[in-house]
RNA sequence: CGGGAUGUAGCGCAGUUGGUAGCGCACUACGUUCGGGACGUAGGGGUCGGGCGUUCAAGUCGCCUCAUCCCGACCA
């Protein structure tokens, strides 16, 4: 299967049949008979986990505490935010009868029409309008202030077209909601969760990420202001991969979330929300994985190291054995999470190219020519580099090498993006480059017109407004009027 | 919802002019192997997406239908 794999190199076939193959092949997914929904596999989902756990640890750190609200919420609640329906109502999977029964022929189940609700239920698309609807009830004065919470859950939204881990019906992930009493303390709280989320992406996934603010069009619905973090694919597609809105007053008036302050005076409470989902796992596997399969960060992989030993007798495999269960006691006293992999239905060379394929960062090697030498061979994932090294200090080298490869994929990930980065003041040279992918800077008159026409004839988005850029006032490349400062443009999934 | 394509074994596919359902991988058993996806021998596995029609005879022809994929619009 690794062969049918290979003959798929990423750039040159189809991109998005690379991806889907790999998902399925390492193990990690599969497309649901349920439509546009997904399977996430065992080992799939134990890196879904690492990056749960290791989230949740920095939400915590900045006050945030964990609470769980319903899946199912009454259509009404849905409308009291006008911009916030019109954005999903055209996606919402809508539950209006609760039974059913056999039907005539006793050989099926039809809805029973008698069971229908007076009120329909919508499967959250996400639960803005649910906890505010709580939060309602948990407000009555600034002393109550701020409510940090977050919920780890399902939502789903009736997308058009799916792909595994990017865009599926269903998924999986995190929304932090915040109510907070003033509006400068919620616009910190965005902002610092965008910051959480681009470190997260940057010191665990080794996914660098450009951070900025929407424009007005690609704003969530409701929201005043959209922060979010944009990933390029090595195909030179952005990746938007995680996002936090400011929602002013908008959720706080339309559910009535009220408070009275320090002046003793009636007001709305200003909101937050943020999230990232199971996409990151698509950002995770389309930024680092080549074509022998996935690479996976060291500080996610639920496995770092496998050894794989290699023996003929039952002796020497008693040997091996032996000598490597020292190792693996002195790596998880490490905080290494090791496998041994003495499984004697496979042949090693299949288990080589089944690890490497799952992504595991690092190899170890030993047979018995290596216990005669003392010695054992070590390969990295990243570089796909073997070298044989003396078994003594083995656990402080391997330590050390993930570290390494660590900050080895981050390295060529950023320096791949940063080389498709690209300047532009000339929209038809910008019309012919965008074909090949990459970032543009551009200058933008802020017109939504603009927006509109950029993304007409190039498919082409305003990914965001950049902070991390020094901005320096120009023309509009489209239309020539003066602007403020460059937007990011770039083809997005 | 527009444009294009595809439905045959778990996966990938072939199936000519209508005439007994095939191949590769995977799977099972045994043996030899085992430092980069082993090999041999013997096996198991199918309402050809579904329905209707044409025909002595349909995987193959016609009509209908369902599903999936790709390109758009939508989106974390």
């Amino acid at each position: 299967m690794a062969t049918e794999l290979k003959e798929l190199t990423k750039r040159s076939v189809n991109y998005s049949q690379w991806y889907n193959e790999l998902v399925v092949k390492a193990e990690l997914a599969e497309q649901s008979d349920v439509r546009g929904c997904m399977v996430i596999r065992p080992y799939g989902y134990a890196i879904w986990e690492k990056i749960q756990s290791e989230l949740d640890k920095k939400f915590k750190e900045t006050g945030v505490q964990n609470a769980y609200f319903p899946l199912l919420i009454p259509k009404s609640f849905l409308s009291k935010e006008a911009e916030h329906v019109e954005g999903f109502a055209k996606e919402c999977a809508v539950v209006t009868h609760y039974r059913l029964k056999t039907n005539e022929t006793h050989d099926g189940v039809v809805v029973d029409p008698a069971a229908k609700l007076e009120e329909e239920l919508i499967i959250r698309p996400t639960s803005e309008t649910i906890i505010w609807n709580t939060y309602k009830n948990w407000v009555k004065s600034y002393r109550d202030l701020p409510i940090l919470c977050n919920q780890w859950c399902n939502v789903m939204r009736w997308e058009m077209r799916t792909r595994l881990f990017l865009r599926t019906s269903e998924f999986l992930w995190q929304e932090g909601h915040t109510a907070h009493a003033t509006r400068e303390e919620a616009e910190d709280r965005a902002k610092l969760m965008l910051k959480v989320y681009a470190d997260f992406a940057e010191q665990y996934m080794a996914v660098p990420v450009i951070q900025g603010v929407k424009s007005e069009t690609e704003r969530f619905a409701g929201a005043l202001d959209t922060y979010t973090i944009e990933a390029m694919m090595q195909d030179g597609k952005a990746l938007q991969s995680g996002t936090s809105h400011f929602l002013g007053q908008n959720f706080g008036k339309a559910f009535d979330v009220t408070f009275l302050n320090k002046e003793n005076q009636q007001e709305y409470a200003w909101a937050t929300s943020w999230g990232v989902s199971t996409r990151l796992m698509g950002a995770l596997i389309m930024t680092h994985s080549d074509d022998n399969g996935l690479v996976l960060p060291p500080h996610l992989a639920p496995i770092q190291v496998v050894i794989v030993p290699i023996w003929k007798t039952d002796e020497q495999l008693a040997l091996i054995d032996n000598k490597v269960s020292d190792i693996i006691a002195n790596l998880k006293t490490l905080g290494v999470s090791v496998k041994y992999d003495n499984d004697d239905k496979k042949r090693p060379g299949f288990k080589f190219a089944d690890y490497e394929l799952k992504g595991v960062p690092v190899r170890l090697v030993i047979g018995a020519r290596d216990l005669e030498n003392g010695t054992v061979e070590v390969m990295r994932r990243d570089t796909l580099e073997k070298i044989t090294v003396s078994i003594d200090g083995i656990e402080t080298y391997v330590k050390n090498l993930l570290e390494d490869i660590q900050a080895n994929i981050y390295k060529k990930a950023l320096d791949y993006r940063n080389a498709h980065i690209y300047e532009c003041e000339n929209y038809e040279e910008f019309k012919e480059k965008i074909k090949d992918g990459g970032f543009f800077l551009c200058h933008w008159d802020g017109t939504p017109e603009t927006e509109a026409q950029i993304k007409e004839e190039t498919q082409a988005t305003i990914r965001c407004v950049p902070y991390m850029f020094e901005q320096t006032p120009g023309t509009d490349m489209v239309s020539g009027k003066p602007a403020k400062y460059r937007v990011l443009i770039a083809r997005a999934y």
